[in-house]
DNA sequence: GGCTATCAATAACT
DNA sequence: AGTTATTGATAGCC
């Protein structure tokens, strides 16, 4: 494994030069595969140690242009989880009595969400999809899909209003108001 | 910037050792911090890399451990879009007339999704939301936001239910069952 | 944020 | 898939 010099031959520039690539799709399949391979792996190790390194949450998905699918979440969550915290990140309003920053802060870091799922606070999502409902996929479904979906809303909606009746009726206890914790102000 | 040989005092050890980490957390918060910035970059730069070099879809989400989102998707996507794909995937029960392989085949690929987002196919998400509302998760949310999920939930059926309607009168057309694609055999 | 020694990834070859 | 020359990433410093 040690190394050594450079072959004296290679002065007559035969052999192609060795390492350097130019930053562009590779054409021909069997490199692009053979590389992807390496390099997939190469960048699969790199999160991992950067997540266990540095104690980061991160999420990786790649789909090779064939069409396959590898993922990567850092260990101590799931890939749902992440881009959950993502999706709540990027897509609920953040009230704060805190001055903005020009960058974005979890305020979800501390909200104890251990058992939880992605979907584990419907309001923003539901909004979303509810959106989305009402632009135009819907165009897009078959009259079976569009039963089955008409039943989930249904049996969700129901659920909804009967927790908002017990909770009004004072059934349930009121839940608390989410506290936001700020992380201190390190500079990564 | 050519390379030097070690220096010859090195052998007396007196200098910490370049290089080489073991891989677990790095406590001390300073060198943590550093290290992350930089490993972070250069992750980042792998995933661009392969994205171009090899044509490939990456979404990566990076959460430092102070909370601090970092992310990248390829070029020809978005984080939401790749994400959307990784949960059609997982969460989509897959009926084909090909039989089952050893590894997933992503079915939407060729799905033509262009102008769509994470959304798009509400199906899966919804029975997904569905099932986390007949759940408990409902019991965290307060009366405020139940009643926010309720309008939107019933806004969002009401629109179901119409296009449902319209469909069986015939009004509007039925969508035609999406073909499946299959990629080449590659091997990655 | 930049520098350099060293280690790690990987392109080309087998 | 295995080997090695080379480039690339980065740990420790400043």
């Amino acid at each position: 494994m040690e190394r050594r010099l450079p072959a004296a031959d290679e002065a007559g520039g035969r052999r192609t030069k060795r390492g350097k690539v130019e930053l562009r799709r590779i054409e021909d399949r069997t490199s692009r595969q053979v590389r992807f391979s390496k390099r997939r792996s190469g960048m699969f190790k790199k999160a991992y140690e950067l997540s266990v390194l540095c104690d980061a949450e991160i999420a990786l998905v790649v789909f090779s242009p064939a069409g396959r699918l590898y993922e990567f979440a850092s260990s101590t969550s799931s890939i749902d989880k992440i881009f959950g915290r993502y999706w709540d990140l990027m897509h609920t309003t953040i009230d704060l009595n805190i001055e903005a920053r020009d960058y974005r802060v979890d305020c979800n870091i501390q909200l104890r969400q251990k058992e939880h799922s992605v979907l584990d606070d419907p309001v923003p999502k539901i909004n979303h999809i509810t959106q989305c409902v009402l632009e135009s996929n819907v165009n897009e479904l078959n009259i079976a899909e569009l039963r089955g979906l008409e039943e989930a809303m249904t049996n969700a909606l129901t659920v909804v209003k009967n927790k908002l009746m017990m909770k009004v009726a004072g059934v349930l206890p009121q839940s608390e108001k989410k506290s936001c914790w700020i992380s201190e102000p390190d500079q990564e």
